[in-house]
RNA sequence: UGGGGCGUCGCCAAGUGGCAAGGCAGCGGGUUUUGAUCCCGCCAUUCGGAGGUUCGAAUCCUCCCGCCCCAGCCA
């Protein structure tokens, strides 16, 4: 691990078993659920479950935990995979399936009952969970606790045959049902599914419990760490008392970390489906969405979602995250990364009087890094500007063009307005101005600076594009807590602009190709919309504003 | 009011008995052909609270307060 990392629990517990020679090397695993897509959430447990295998020379394996067919789809097995490699990494070896396993944890459940170690329930779920107890009174024993091996095996065996029902009967373990841990109290392994499954077709009628599970899978893969969430620090003790009572040459460590929340978000499937459902966003990958696919559609580079996630650390504390911290790590990255270009996006005619050729400006791409090379760009008489760049009179304050003040053309000549036409009501229909100088980069001759410089675009070579302008989905900054989702909706998270014009290289822009419109923010081209004869941007994040007074 | 966790700056987060890192946000200032970037400076005499142990405590002990998770045949 490299000296630079801060250190945190999860870094300090397995160098520490790397030492005492607890573990001779590091197997990890990132084990979704294929029932939705990846989100932000998720960004963080792949960061955590590859990157440790990464810092400490191991492995991380990707396994999807596919033990409830009837939620589950190869849709998201393929998406969470096509996200997976987005964000940067390859897992170890092919990819998993807990289903894989069935007939090994089926092997193990018999164990269990040939130990005298689980039984078969007949008690419907209603009577289940009465016998269950509550949190502070214990559970009652089941009536059926004390079937025989003999009658447990021969029920068990004859549900894995079909011969029952949905929920008729179910696998329990034997544990304690007045524990005060109720994951204790009789947990269930297996339950009855006559459903298929995406990837074990219809060979099985009962499927296995995520508890029962969950660690198992853990044990045939080797893995050494088992990294989850906190909810699942209490099943610890009962992953414990399976491994005991298992024949497993193995034993992984269970640590917890606390999952990772953002202001201004929601993350829980539920929700996600719901913003769906109701039309309010336009998929699972809409760019206003937290998944993966939908930070990918936005902009968001996969290096920026993995330094944030770094950067935001990990420990055991439930706590909120500042978006405003992920979308720091986003311009960071697209600073250092995004080549410069303009767009005008409310055009307003300017007219240069005094310009008698067009002039060709070789104007860079990055205002920094020279490997970004230069562009050509040229200067016509006749320009777009934006219309928010011009005023007929001003304070001091406004650096931009003024009636008889003047301002520097991007990447060209310092240029004077000298008037304007409006309309009847007023508004500025066009601006003319006149060149001070003749050769980009020179300064006035009379010593008389510009005010600031303004981005342009030559009317007759910029080419039209939709610009769809994006801002935080909700108005509160913890909608999960919300009653009712569409009450805290921002109703102008989107604003698609049709008028925009930029500059006429973009034709050559690909789709996820990000650019900074200069001054306004960061466009990445649509992934599926975009097309170079009718270009398609989407704002990623504007830049920083630290303009105090917009008024000027 | 059973069990398991967590409480360090507005938001994250290092720190594990020796004189409170860092990031984000914020606030000043400098540079600048992006009101961006970059650079400089400021931003917790104090670690949920109260006692105690110690030469010394965010770190150890005691009690208290607050928040989160668990009663799916979900994961």
């Amino acid at each position: 691990m490299s000296a630079e990392m801060r250190s945190n629990f999860l870094r300090t517990q397995i160098q520490d078993d790397l030492d005492t020679d607890r573990v001779s090397a590091v197997v990890t695993r990132f084990p979704p659920e294929p029932n939705g897509f990846l989100h932000i959430g998720h960004a963080k447990s792949i960061t955590v479950n590859f990157g440790l295998a990464e810092e400490f020379g191991g492995q991380c394996h990707l396994r999807f935990d596919d033990t409830n067919p009837e939620k589950e789809s190869q849709e998201f097995i393929d998406s969470i995979q096509e996200d997976v490699r987005w964000l940067g990494y390859e897992w170890h070896g092919e990819v998993r399936y807990a289903s894989a396993y069935f007939e090994q944890l089926y092997e193990w459940a018999l164990h269990l009952i040939e130990q005298g170690l689980a039984y078969v329930c007949d008690l419907s779920p209603d009577e289940a969970r009465a016998y269950r107890g509550t949190l502070t009174k214990p559970g009652q024993d089941s009536p059926y606790r004390a079937r025989s091996v003999v009658e447990n095996r021969d029920l068990f065996v004859r549900m894995r045959l079909g011969e029952f029902n949905d929920g008729e009967r179910v696998l329990r373990a034997k544990i304690d049902m007045a524990s005060p841990n109720i994951n204790l109290r009789d947990p269930i392994l297996y339950r009855i599914r006559h459903a298929d499954h995406h990837q074990t077709g219809s060979d099985w009628p009962i499927y296995p419990t995520y508890d029962f599970a969950h660690g198992q899978e853990d044990v045939i893969e080797g893995i050494t760490h088992s990294i989850c969430t906190l909810e699942f620090e209490d099943h610890r003790p009962l992953y414990d008392w399976f491994i005991e009572n298992l024949p497993v040459p193995h034993r992984p460590r269970q640590i917890e970390f606390a999952r990772l929340k953002t202001s201004y978000t929601v993350t829980s499937k539920r929700k996600l489906k719901q913003l769906i459902d109701e039309a309010i966003v336009e998929g699972w990958d809409d760019p206003r969405m937290p998944t993966i696919s939908g930070l990918r559609r936005r902009g968001y580079p996969a290096a920026a979602i993995r330094h944030f996630c770094e950067e935001v650390g990990t420990s055991r504390s439930d706590s909120v995250v500042d978006v405003a911290m992920l979308e720091s790590a986003v311009r960071d990255e697209l600073n250092r990364h995004a080549p410069r270009a303009m767009c005008v996006m409310r055009p307003l005619r300017l007219t240069l009087t005094n310009l008698a050729e067009p002039l060709k400006l070789q104007v860079p791409n990055h205002p920094v890094d020279q490997s970004f090379g230069h562009r050509e760009l040229v200067l016509d008489a006749e320009l777009f500007i934006d219309e928010d760049d011009f005023r007929e009179e001003a304070n001091k304050h406004f650096k931009r063009l003024v009636i008889g003040k003047r301002v520097r053309l991007r990447g060209g000549l310092v240029i004077e307005a000298e008037s304007c036409d409006k309309d009847a009501d007023g508004a500025v229909q066009c601006v003319y101005a006149k060149c001070i100088t003749a050769v980009p980069g020179d300064d006035p001759a009379d010593g008389v600076k510009p005010k600031g410089v303004i981005h342009w675009v030559s009317a007759d070579r910029a080419i039209p594009a939709t610009i769809r302008e994006y801002d935080r989905l909700f108005s509160v900054s913890d909608p999960g807590k919300a009653e009712d989702l569409s009450a805290v909706l921002n109703q102008d998270s989107l604003t698609t602009n049709t008028t925009a014009m930029v500059e006429p290289g973009l034709v050559t822009a690909e789709p996820e190709d990000v650019y900074q419109f200069e001054r306004q923010g960061y466009f990445v081209a649509d992934r599926y919309e975009h097309h170079s004869e009718r270009p398609v941007f989407n704002m990623t994040i504007g830049l920083r504003d630290t303009w105090s007074n917009p008024n000027g």
